[in-house]
DNA sequence: TTGTACGCGTTATCAT
DNA sequence: ATGATAACGCGTACAA
């Protein structure tokens, strides 16, 4: 790879003047211009960003770390943080360690080592803690989205998973439904535990009964709301109105339904979270009513918000939180 | 940030030292070390990327440049990608210019200013060409996956669609079909040609009847073979077999089949290529028979090519070429 | 307009 | 065992 002295050198000039013509900078004489730009397009000439990021103390990229990559859910945060990052011609990198915390953590240090001017970390389950912790400590810009540490002092981007159930729950009660029972997603999940608190919230506000068997214990796949509403039936408590903490158990508590007989919504309306889509692709589900994640809008805010803190280091941690919308389909 | 600088004052010994330490090099009193290890613990302090690959002429990172990051199709590309780059311990970024080339060419020149020791480029269209070339003419180590440009000098990994759609078709032949017809992908991309090609080819090996009404033109959609297929039924012209250049076309063939009461496979065979899933969900698909590309091996290959290049820059130009592999499902 | 000299943070070479 | 010094490639005061 050329240098700027090797093409200062071509050009019979000093790399200061190559520099300047680099950085469209004057004190250029307009001959020097001209035979600076030719060597630099002969010799396909990019400046080392190594070099200049370094002197400049400034990469002018972003890096973002998630759990997973392959996961079609995060397709709208991907384009969110690309979007607001590319408003703001910033270059954002993706990078993943997967389920290999050792790896997440050399993906931390190597994107706050000096190689990005600030970076973003998604995660939402407890062994993201670890991480983000890890993250939080270091001396560098970073913004962590979804889960929420009151320990880390960074700026963050949230859901209100509470409110969201909350508002999923008071739907179905003012729908007129009056038993109304909640299947949890995984309560290893941060949310997993919010979600069910507004649920109960709303259920005591609206003076619904709540018992022990308004809830239903599942985790984020199908399999495990399928049983349980499957064993439900069997035994002949048929609730009237389910919210599930996820979409993924809500596809569960609707095949359960299904094969019951059971017509959707009229027997059995069913509201999900997270606007996902079914595991199973043996089976037709009716468009599934939903809370909304605004995945979109928090990955942009996550961009807006870092490249705020890397022009204002200084300024105190910030915290966004954003409302999940109920999206009304053909369940409820 | 504190800097090595920073450490070596405060452990009150020279930066030689606090570097050998980190590097795990002998050389620093048992004491010293022990000092060093404290502070550089305390202060959370990690020695700064760019400064140490621009010294070290080594980043131990490899860029990946994809026209598209949010399509599940590309998960077992990534996966391969991320296994290959974990296995040999370097790391590996993602980013995307989507489909504004502009971007896409000031990614390259990221990735291609230093910042890794190589880059990888993922496209199969036309529109990927002027990328290519741009990736190309750089003086860095690269690999392209999928589209072959002979001009291209670098390293390649390849698809043979052409013995992909041999296979398939002869397979069709080889069942007992008389009635064959190709529906193709996007002429647009190269490999629409080839997998056109690769049909010809085994049809007229076998003497099977080739004529106009051999060929159904779509695209890389459902839409356009869905209705270029029932035009073909209501004009009474009804295949037994179809091969289709790619999954989505093939659901489109599917759809106007299914539609006009055939049933599948009895009625009519369909084989598509890529291993796809369909666009349309408010239609139950029977599992399609498919072409599948070892994307995963794929991207495992382009990841040990690139090392293999950064190891020995001095080596010709590589090309591995895959096979697709028949899978046969419910559609035939 | 042009060029010299210094510093960004690190590692490596060579003294001591 | 320890430390001064020179690179890596660049931008930028400052001097000419």
């Amino acid at each position: 790879m050329p240098t700027i002295t090797d093409i200062a050198h071509e050009a019979n000039v000093s790399r200061t003047l190559v520099s300047r013509v680099l950085n469209n900078k004057p004190g250029v004489s307009a001959e020097n211009r001209k035979r600076i730009l030719e060597v630099i397009a002969k010799n396909h000439y990019v400046p080392n960003g190594l070099a200049k990021s370094l002197v400049l103390q400034k990469t002018n990229s972003i890096g973002v770390i998630m759990d997973d990559l392959c996961n079609d859910f995060f397709f709208p945060l991907i384009r969110g943080l690309q979007d607001a990052a590319e408003e703001a011609d910033y270059n954002i990198l993706f990078c993943s360690g997967r389920r290999d915390m050792a790896a997440k953590l050399k993906y931390v240090d190597y994107l706050t080592g000096g190689c990005t001017d600030g970076m973003i970390a998604y995660g939402s389950c407890y062994d993201d803690d670890e991480l983000f912790r890890y993250v939080a400590e270091k001396s560098t810009n970073s913004v962590l989205i979804e889960n929420n540490l009151n320990d880390c002092h960074t700026d963050k981007i949230l859901l209100d998973n509470f409110h969201g159930a909350y508002t999923a729950t008071e739907y179905l009660i003012k729908q007129g439904h009056k038993n109304i029972i909640h299947v949890t997603c995984d309560m290893n999940y941060d949310v997993g535990l919010e979600r069910l608190n507004g649920f109960v919230q709303a259920m005591h506000d609206y003076k619904m009964p709540l018992g022990p068997n308004s809830i239903l214990y599942a985790d984020h796949f199908e399999s495990i709301a399928y049983q349980q509403m499957k064993k439900r039936l069997a035994e002949g408590k048929q609730p009237d109105a389910c919210f599930a903490g996820a979409d993924k158990p809500a596809f569960g508590v609707l095949r359960a339904a299904m094969e019951a007989g059971l017509s959707i919504p009229a027997d059995l309306a069913v509201i999900g979270f997270d606007d996902d889509r079914p595991e199973s692709k043996d089976i037709l589900f009716p468009a599934l009513s939903t809370m909304r994640q605004p995945l979109y809008e928090m990955g942009k805010a996550g961009v807006e918000l870092i490249i705020d803190k890397i022009e204002h280091p200084d300024r105190e941690p910030a915290i966004r939180t954003f409302d999940a919308e109920l999206v009304v389909r053909n369940t409820s």
